[in-house]
DNA sequence: GGGAGATTAGGACGGGCGTCCTAGGGCGGT
DNA sequence: ACCGCCCTAGGACGCCCGTCCTAATCTCCC
């Protein structure tokens, strides 16, 4: 095993414990029982925890990059796009029942230990919302596409957060399916509407306004 | 200094640093230095930390509890409530911003750590999810209340988390006036419309759907 | 096959943690 | 004045933490 693969393990290793038992919480025993690894070893790769924690920073920051990615060459539509981010909470409504979401759990861990990561991590939600942003100013929302953006980031971290308090599964479906129908009166506003076509009537729908006041 | 206010200090200083620093990273000490008492005396008020989390949370639930009859002698109308609620975020910006939301950051922490309190601590937010769900059902939505409360109660915490985040006060102002606005709708669900009155227009105004699929 | 550099194992270290013990101070009643 | 009890101070104890050192092992080129 090469050192750049047992680097790898680690910071994987890591990324996995840090969102499961938090940062502070995660020991590097702990990190070296799930690699199979000495414990002093850890200095050849890292001088500190510290070091772990960017280097896992940097991966979510790859990984979240990947991702966003991958939703913009699968989404034709920058609708069904911003879906496949909705959709995220209904795919891994296990570990968020569990865990929370890594990204809205690591950042409040990091605030109150005032760490100096605290900006580093924050830059995930940044990733997020400037795509989300992107997305919606394709929708023909230039103006309002930033506040949307982070509209319905908060509401997908408030959602994750009362699903891990409340282990509520039912909870994220129902708050999933209001969001994409939320979403769906945007889906048309590219181009302006022939007709005033009537919208189909299976189950009630939300009509959003201008985020801004 | 009696005893029982001896032991009050100690649970309100407590209470001040788990919020601050989050409960694994608030040490002893931490606590006796706020509360100029030393170390060791901690024995004889609490058996262990784990007492003293026990006793934050029973604090919290307590001050919750008050707060809300509060709100509930003070707003007459249901729609007024439920905005003394959503008012909050405006209220503690500035430690929102700080250190999150006292309640879902200790949550999300408590549910890293499994710890026993976990259940405890969700009680807090049981206790704001019923109070909305009855102020809901007050205006007349029986059906929908405790999803409107849970809805709410999401769109609070997501605000808090991404505040803490971005550091952002202008978007707490904006989320809570979209909140506000789209509280409004409900305002006048009671008894019938007299007649189709029309909505003042000083902004836009979104219309809710029923938060059920 | 031997040597050099990369990688690992194992443990020592100092410090901070939660926990626990004990001596004593403060203050009431008698 | 004195006793008894509530409360406190200070520190000891054992444990685990992050850090760091060093010797041993592996790998691969000459």
């Amino acid at each position: 095993m090469s050192a750049a693969t047992t680097r790898e393990h680690i910071v994987e290793a890591a990324d996995e414990l840090f969102y499961r038992k938090g940062y502070e919480h995660t020991s590097f025993a702990d990190i070296a029982a799930a690699v199979h690894i000495s414990r002093g070893n850890f200095y050849y790769h890292f001088k500190t925890k510290d070091d772990i924690l960017d280097a896992v920073i940097a991966l979510r920051l790859s990984n979240t990059q990947k991702m966003l990615d991958r939703w913009e060459a699968e989404g034709a539509h920058p609708a069904d796009r911003i879906q496949s981010f909705i959709q995220i909470l209904v795919a891994n409504r296990t570990k968020i029942m569990l865990y929370g979401c890594p990204v809205g759990t690591l950042c409040a861990e990091l605030a109150k230990l005032d760490h100096v990561a605290q900006a580093e991590a924050g830059r995930i939600f940044t990733l997020f919302r400037d795509w989300l942003r992107r997305q919606f100013a394709l929708l023909g929302l230039k103006a309002e596409a930033d506040a949307l953006a982070m509209h319905i980031l908060a509401r997908s971290q408030g959602v994750a957060t009362l699903a891990n308090a409340f282990h509520d599964e039912s909870f994220i479906r129902s708050e999933v399916d209001q969001m994409c129908a939320w979403l769906e009166q945007f889906r048309q506003k590219r181009q302006p509407l022939p007709r005033p076509k009537s919208r189909r009537d299976n189950g009630p729908h939300r009509i959003a306004d201008p985020p801004k006041r």
